[in-house]
DNA sequence: TAGATTGTTAATCGATTAACAATC
DNA sequence: TAGATTGTTAATCGATTAACAATC
């Protein structure tokens, strides 16, 4: 395809900056959280065998404005072409590579519930290239007992086992220590994705913290607003 | 305690413009947001027996800006008394009151493998006050079995199951299709908690799409700044 | 009363949208 | 070439922060 061959991996706005020593530009976090929406949509559109798609039809697709579409993909490079739009498959290949999908990362899951079951009966981390090497647990109960392929280990054990190998801790416990945090970077290991319901904020260690509740409270707030239009009562009687 | 004596549970800005016919004040969604994230703060508070908090503090902890805290709880209605600060517990009720928490809403769950099993091993729904009413599934297969407490129904039955007393369906299954909001919206529910990877929106049906995926992704960004800084690689060579 | 801290207005900052010249 | 659509600058909009008078 005539678009990938012109385009160059490192035509990326920070490259750029690294390497002309311009240094410290930096993607708002604004712009970085859409990411993987769009990732998701441009799949769905490579899965359709759409293989062109403008600004405007994206947009419209996502229910947000072209200029949006256009200032975040500039944000890291010219990914588009003047009076064409953008070739799906190479704006997927430059989201993918700004999510750092199929970096092969290398995760230990820590809590052997039912969450634990839960994800790795998912793909969400094959199809991102993450390998899962152990499940362990704080709970002495767990070890020895079964996890899908996994047997759970001791937590005692984790440092030794990481190696300085493992970039990510999958959280999947209820509740947390802020120790966890330095514990985790002791082992070298780079990001929680923390499924407890402490939040979790470190110096030393990336978190992401998934915070279930508080979708399903925006929910309860969401709907309020419909049920209790009028009569001021719920379906319960509340 | 004085304040709670001196405050009406509507002085609420909303309701305010409600009755003064002044109507259409909503809060923008960037201050809702921050909300479920405030009444966890406020939540620890008290469980430490913190009565009393001023906007500087309560932002320390939280690592936002006094401004923000009083402005944030300023588009509800006047919150706190001046050279005290804001009673914790009465704050706490607000918040709870504006999310809709302990407002005894009724649920279905919609799938029943393990993402179901994990969220009904843990006290997510109980202690916001929603009801699991029962689990359905799509897949005949499944019918009769039982999830916890839960003998799995036929989502055939959702509608008779539902009568009109239903206000949330959490979505626990790994794809859906777009129609399952106007069939859940017909069976007169009107929120949906979606933990499928297919992101849903409606005009009849509240969607809150939790898509664990996005914040795995980004994390897999964040922790790419610092493998790679300086070489290139990470820790598997990539 | 004096000190503390809010509620609220004004100033700033950043993010989104609009417009259009560049160009494929 | 003419039409389409980007990349990018300028304008707008909204959200955050600062400042301070009100007041507990």
């Amino acid at each position: 395809m005539a678009l990938e061959g012109k385009k160059n991996i490192f035509d990326d706005k920070r490259l750029r900056a690294k390497r002309e020593n311009t240094s410290s530009y930096t993607v708002s976090s604004s712009v970085m959280r859409r990411m993987p929406r769009y990732f998701r949509f441009l799949r769905d559109l490579l899965n359709n065998d759409i293989l062109r798609i403008s600004s405007g039809d994206l947009a419209k697709l996502m229910g947000i404005t072209p200029s949006q579409v256009r200032q975040d993909f500039n944000s890291f490079g010219d990914f588009g072409q003047q009076g064409y739009g953008y070739n799906v498959k190479f704006l997927y290949t430059q989201v993918s590579r700004i999510l750092c999908v199929n970096k092969k990362y290398s995760a230990v899951i820590i809590g052997a519930g039912d969450i634990t079951k839960a994800l790795l009966a998912t793909n969400i981390f094959d199809i991102r290239g993450i390998r899962i090497k152990g499940v362990f647990s704080y709970d002495k109960c767990d070890v020895g007992a079964k996890c899908k392929d996994f047997t759970v280990l001791s937590t005692d054990e984790l440092q030794d086992f990481c190696n300085g190998n493992i970039s990510i801790a999958v959280l999947a416990l209820p509740e947390v220590n802020d120790d966890v945090c330095d514990f985790l970077a002791d082992c070298g290991i780079n990001g929680i994705w923390n499924f407890s319901t402490s939040e979790l904020h470190s110096d030393k260690i990336k978190c992401q913290n998934v915070m279930l509740g508080d979708t399903l409270m925006l929910l309860m707030n969401e709907i309020n607003e419909i049920e209790f239009s009028g009569n001021g009562e719920n379906k319960d009687g509340n």
